[in-house]
DNA sequence: TATTTATGATAGTAATACTATTATTTAAAA
DNA sequence: TTTTAAATAATAGTATTACTATCATAAATA
C-alpha cells in the first residue's frame, strides 16, 4: 500500500481539480519545474503546454491564469509544511525545542518527501524563495485574500506565533515575529546565493548560518 | 536660488539620462504615479507615453525596458534614502539613537521632500514597499548585480551595518540585521495594510507598531 | 448502448513588448 | 545667421502573450 499526503486546496483556486486527472497532476509537476528553471515572469501556459504535450486551451480548462496557478503551488507547499511541522514536532514538548526545530524547518531545503508523488519540495523550496513573495505583492492582494487564497500562510504564522507565545506568553508580537521568520529565512537565502553582500554568510553559503542567525534573533527578543 | 538634491545613477539602467530633459523627467514622475495606481504588473510603456502625451517609442529611447526603469526608480529611492540618512543623524553621537533614528526613517512614509523637484518620496515609499523586491527577485539578478545596480541598496546596508557595529561591536550579523531591518519594516507595513493576520498591529494600522517592534527586535539583538 | 465528460486540434483576438522608418522641431556649432 | 546635429513625434510593423471559442474525438459512466 503506498501512502499519500493529500493537502487539501481552496477549491476557488483552480477551474478543475488537478489532483483529480494525469494531466492536472502534469500541469503541477511541470508549472514547479519551468517555474523553477526560468523564473515566474518568463512562464506562460504555451510553453507548459509544450512540455506537458497538450494545448495551451488544455492548461486553461484547469487554472485561469498562470497567477491563481503560482498561488495554488504556493499554498500548497505552506499547507505541506504546516504538515510537516506537526509531525517533526509531534513529540517534542519543550517550547523553545519546538521552535527551533521550526525554524530548522522553515530556513532548510527540505528533501523530496516520496509521500506527495508528482510534488518535488525541494524544487518548491527554490521557488518559494524567489517567487514567494510574488503571490501576494499584487493590486488584487485583497481581493485574493477575501477568498482565503492566503489562508495556509496565515494558518502557519498562526501556528509558529503560538509556539512563541509558549515559550513566552508575554511576547508582544507573536505573528510578526512568525511572519518575519518565515519571509527573512527566504529573504536572506535569497541575498547568500545572490546579491551576498547583503548578507553576513558570504563564504560558505550554508543554510546552517541562517538557521543560527535566526535563532539569535528570535530567541533574543522572546527571552528578553 | 532653488538648492536641489541630485542622486547620482549608474548610467547603464538608461539609455539617454532622464535627469536631463523636460520628457525624461516626465517619464520618471509619471512612471511613479502609474506604479503606485495600477502595480507594476499592469504597467506599460504604452500607457506611460500616453500619460505623458508622448509615443511608445519615445519612452523607449530612455529605458531599455520597464525592468530597468523599475530598478532605476528604487535605487533613486535607496541613494536619497542614504542621504536623508546621513543629513538626518549627523548631529546624533550616540549610536543606539542613531540606529533609532535609522530605523524610524526606514519605516516610516516621508513627506515629499520639496528638494527633488520632480518625485514623491511618499508614493516612491509605497511603491518600494509593494513593488521593490521585485527588482531583485529575477533570473536575472546575478547580471544585474554585475552592472552594479543594486550599489546604493547595498550601500545603504552598508550604512546601516556599520550604525549597528557601532552599537555592539561584537555583533555577528551587522549585514544580514541591516537587510533584515529594511525589508522588514517593508514586509510589516504591507501585511499591516493588506494581510493584518500576519502581524499584530491590525488595530490602528500605525507605522509607530513597526518601528517599535523593529526596535524590540533589533535592541534584543545587540544589546544581548 | 447512449451520453456525458475530458481532451486534442485549430483558429482567432486584443494587448504587450518591442524595432524600424521618416518627418519635424529644437538646440548647438560653424 | 545659417548649417548641422540631436531630440522628438508620428506611424507602422513583428513576435509573443494571454486569453476565448469551436469542433472533433476518445474515454469513462449511466
Amino acid at each position: 500500500m503506498k501512502l499519500e499526503v493529500q493537502i487539501k486546496m481552496n477549491a476557488s483556486l483552480y477551474l478543475r481539480d488537478p489532483e483529480q486527472s494525469e494531466l492536472g497532476k502534469n500541469i503541477i509537476k511541470f508549472s514547479i519545474e519551468l517555474i523553477h528553471k526560468h523564473g515566474f515572469e518568463a512562464f506562460t501556459f504555451k510553453k507548459l503546454a509544450e512540455a506537458i504535450g497538450t494545448t495551451e486551451a488544455g492548461v486553461y480548462r484547469y487554472f485561469e491564469n498562470k497567477h491563481k496557478l503560482l498561488v495554488y503551488i504556493i499554498s500548497w507547499y505552506w499547507g505541506w509544511l504546516e504538515f510537516q511541522i506537526g509531525y517533526q514536532t509531534k513529540n517534542v514538548t519543550n517550547p523553545v525545542s519546538k521552535l527551533k526545530k521550526v525554524i530548522t524547518i522553515l530556513a532548510t531545503t527540505v528533501e523530496d518527501d516520496i509521500m506527495t508523488g508528482h510534488v518535488d519540495e525541494s524544487i518548491l523550496h527554490q521557488i518559494l524563495i524567489s517567487e514567494g513573495s510574488k503571490a501576494y505583492l499584487t493590486k488584487q492582494v485583497s481581493q485574493d485574500n477575501k477568498q482565503e487564497y492566503f489562508k495556509p500562510y496565515k494558518e502557519l504564522c498562526n501556528t509558529v506565533g503560538g509556539i512563541i507565545l509558549e515559550c513566552n506568553s508575554k511576547y508582544k508580537y507573536p505573528h510578526s515575529l512568525a511572519s518575519t521568520i518565515i519571509e527573512v529565512a527566504h529573504l536572506q537565502n535569497f541575498f547568500m546565493n545572490n546579491l551576498p553582500s547583503l548578507t553576513d554568510f558570504s563564504k560558505s553559503k550554508n543554510e546552517d548560518q541562517i538557521i543560527t542567525f535566526l535563532n539569535d534573533l528570535v530567541f533574543s527578543s522572546i527571552e528578553k
